[in-house]
DNA sequence: TCGCGATGCATAACATAGGTATGTTATGTT
DNA sequence: AACATAACATACCTATGTTATGCATCGCGA
């Protein structure tokens, strides 16, 4: 049976290699993260966006900032609360999210066609569970 | 059938929440794969930790100047070639290392334990066939 | 409706971790 | 001996994060 041991040993390599593996941009984990969000759920206030990757709000002002200069991002204003800032992500910033997910698709691609048919069983089985898992740390 | 994409979009979530999980000595995950490595394998020239860990030369002699002020590593020097600096994890380098990975496991082992049994089952049955996946993108 | 605390964001000042460029010392090679 | 190479260290820049604070706007109770 797997203890949360085992997991942590088999995860910890995991992220090292998708952390190596996800370079294309060159945008940080954080960025990634934002934009990501964007792109699932539209436009977001500063500081939701900030709450949602974990950051403090000025730190998420810069870094909306710096996207924004690289025209990844966009501010829009809100009609209904001026003092909000609207951040929504642009084209440019879906074809940066959209390369590296390509990116990273492709090394794994390549390593699961190297492994046994079982071994991709055995990992297809698991994605729903892992998601669950993943649900189940966030929840508590 | 599990893509790279589905495996990819899984990873992320993963990805995201060991990184929140693992604050333990509130170092770097740079910092952290240097203690490792050197736990596993003794002493190591700055140089090769530096391309082991993904950064450059000087990156990791930084590194290891704030480690070495922390007390988790040690510099010995190498008496074959005394242009080289041997780096050695200390004791209180392995306990923040132990302190880490028990964190890490304290926290999957209560989202272990709510998840069903068959996806515990699942994924203790993808973790073998994870570990040779990444083998399979470090050999390519 | 007036005032006033709460809210949302920006700015300032600073810390940390990474990078490149470059210097110093030791080793190998003619 | 002279030069090339290798291994670290140093100097300085950028990116990313923090806390403290300022400013505009909003909502709401007297």
């Amino acid at each position: 049976m797997a203890s949360g041991r085992d997991l942590s040993l088999a995860l910890e390599k995991v992220v090292r290699l998708v952390r190596e593996v996800s370079t294309a941009g060159d945008i940080s984990p954080t960025a990634a993260t934002v934009l990501g969000v964007l792109a699932r759920t539209g436009t977001q206030r500063v500081t939701d966006l900030a709450r949602i990757a974990g950051v403090s709000q000025p730190a998420m002002t810069q870094l909306v900032n710096r996207l924004t200069q690289q025209e990844l991002l966009a501010r829009v204003a809100d009609d209904a609360d001026r003092r909000a800032v609207l951040v929504e992500i642009t084209d440019a910033g879906r074809e940066v999210l959209e390369t590296r997910r390509g990116q990273r698709a492709g090394v794994l691609d390549a390593a699961l066609a190297r492994v046994s048919a079982e071994d991709r069983a055995a990992i297809a089985a698991a994605l729903p569970a892992l998601d669950r898992l993943v649900d189940a740390v966030l929840d508590s």
